[in-house]
DNA sequence: TTGAAAGCGCTAACAA
DNA sequence: TTGTTAGCGCTTTCAA
């Protein structure tokens, strides 16, 4: 398939009758001042002959930097990816820079392997949206080989959005706000049993969702809290359809009137086993959701769920990254973008 | 944040005490045979000692090859994608191999630029889903190049699967059996008025799916094709509601009551535009999508759909890129893998 | 303003 | 089996 080997610099140089070096600073974006003009369109014009575009491998040898930005994912199918890296790219792609992706699914071991390749890869830095909690000291030690920037997830528990107590840079969204809006809005609907459906505790966002939850919980003395002891072992339908199902099958002073899911997915499996328990939604039990996925608004009925401003997350991620780069700055940063609760028709008024 | 510089080849072969090419056949997988296994161990362990990380940019200016494999797709948060990268990401990790993701929005302008940055950073071979029609001749240009897989779409109408033309290295799914099978479905049913939804017709996919539809429709006398002339400007909700709004609010004896849509994002808006015009769905009109996205079975009523096998076709086109950087292979190939019909409660027997 | 030369880190052909 | 050497394509310092 492959044709002619690609003109190097080393070509355009003797087709301009000027020495490497010399094409080299012609061609480049800020020595190339340091060239007589017409000098420099006769460089030009010979790589556009030539058809050459710059070896950004060799570049990246000589530099020292490969203009490479690592993302790292638990899961390429979680649909705020794309929107994460659309934001990451709005950054990106004006400095020149590319984005490698991979994915962790949740396995710390993948993790470190993926971080290999990326290491190995030379990337500048690293944006990384797939801590948990044990990885914590792994990222210490990957924090002084190069600049990472922790994502949505951080490791270690927020707890309160105005603690202090900042290790590194991150870019995260209030989550404690996020279940707090949720609980907010049940008992503004008049829901005094309300129970949340907990997400894996070794993920920060989890973590959070839970303390909001609790805390809002706890701020309202006619509330009581029905949820059960048990932690989804994964944040699937199938999970919320499990747990719902355990809820409702509970004596009927002990059932919620209203769910809090710890994610969309989860939320959707709550809606099946209530349908299934022969219940409706949101006349019989209201539910809420965390992320507004795609399409969630037109799954049965429209879920009312908390927006993640995914966007704005890896465009702020990026700007985080690049300014380590650019500034060798050690200091830590962390900042926290509010959600915003979405009402859709999964959430009605107490059932009496 | 940078600490220590990393350690070179040199600093391991000169802390085994040996020279430097010795240490990098030590190290390699091929030709560490060549090297006496004792001096292979005093190098494995300085290099474990040392923390050496093989620098990919060096190794790949050198060898003339990146282990590197762009991926292009037109749209990330379009949810095939996750598939189909994870079948690319099965075969390219044991070969060592890192796919580089890009995204075009459709926009051919977009796709010479991001073509453009993955040639720069010199990736071995190219994936390429996101081909519109007018972009033949700039493949053609590509192909001479580097190898160049097509995969879900390609230029050019497939019309048949039957027809031998083939031109280049792709991998499909028979998009005209699939709306066939959507046609035979509703056939089944009792419908005898039918419409299709189309999507832009730039795309080879759904040129097919058109192809599909109406051949399918001149098979079966009883047929009568009700389809609105207008294409739909691109394959969203919103153009699927307002097609759907423009069909159901002609005469009766000119609606349909079976509907194919061109993708399952477009059935999504018929479910709401029928449900806006006060008609039921399947009772009164049947909807069939295309691809199975995530959710789609939560939509009200579950969307009876094609199923696209994305994650095996992102195998077979990454096998076919390696094939062709192992094998230089010039030859054309096609790979037409088959849809299945996924059967839900979008689609009933016609009403009288 | 331009040329010369060194060298980024690595691999592989050749010699010993 | 190991050492030596050249050089992948580029940038940048130093001279001229």
């Amino acid at each position: 398939m492959t044709d002619a080997q690609a003109a190097t610099l080393r070509d355009v140089a003797m087709l301009a009758g000027v020495h490497v070096g010399t094409a080299s600073r012609a061609l480049s974006t800020d020595q190339s001042d340091r060239v007589r003009p017409t000098t420099r369109k006769r460089v030009i014009d010979a790589a556009k002959q030539l058809g050459y575009r710059p070896n950004a491998v060799a570049q990246s040898l000589r530099k020292g930097s490969t203009a490479t930005l690592g993302v790292v994912v638990a899961d390429l199918s979680n649909p705020y990816f794309a929107q994460l890296l659309r934001g990451i790219d709005s950054e990106a792609q004006q400095r020149g820079v590319l984005p490698l992706v991979a994915e962790t699914h949740e396995d710390p071991k993948k993790l470190r392997t993926v971080m290999h390749r990326l290491l190995t890869n030379r990337v500048d830095a690293i944006i990384l949206s797939a801590a948990h909690q044990t990885d914590e000291s792994f990222i210490a030690e990957l924090e002084n080989q190069l600049p990472v920037v922790l994502a949505v997830r951080t490791v270690g528990s927020v707890e309160y959005p105005t603690n202090p107590t900042v290790h590194r840079r991150e870019v995260l969204q209030n989550d404690v706000e996020g279940t707090r809006a949720a609980v907010k809005h049940l008992v503004s609907l008049g829901h005094t049993q309300i129970a949340q459906l907990r997400g894996p505790s070794d993920i920060s966002s989890f973590v959070d969702r839970c303390a909001g939850y609790q805390s809002e919980m706890r701020r309202h003395s006619q509330l009581v809290d029905v949820s059960d002891a048990t932690i989804a072992q994964a944040s699937t339908i199938q999970e919320g359809y499990r747990m719902t199902s355990m809820l409702l099958s509970r004596d009927r002073t002990q059932q919620p009137t209203g769910i809090v899911a710890h994610n969309d997915l989860m939320a959707v499996g709550a809606l099946d086993a209530i349908r299934d328990m022969g219940l409706r939604c949101p006349e019989d039990v209201s539910v809420i959701g965390y992320n507004d996925a795609p399409l969630i608004d037109h799954v049965y009925p429209p879920l009312s769920t908390i927006r993640l401003p995914s966007f704005e997350i890896g465009r702020q991620s990026a700007r985080l990254a690049f300014s380590a780069l650019d500034n060798h700055i050690t200091a830590p940063v962390r900042i926290m973008l509010m959600p915003d609760f979405v009402k859709r028709e999964s959430t009605g008024p107490a059932s009496s």
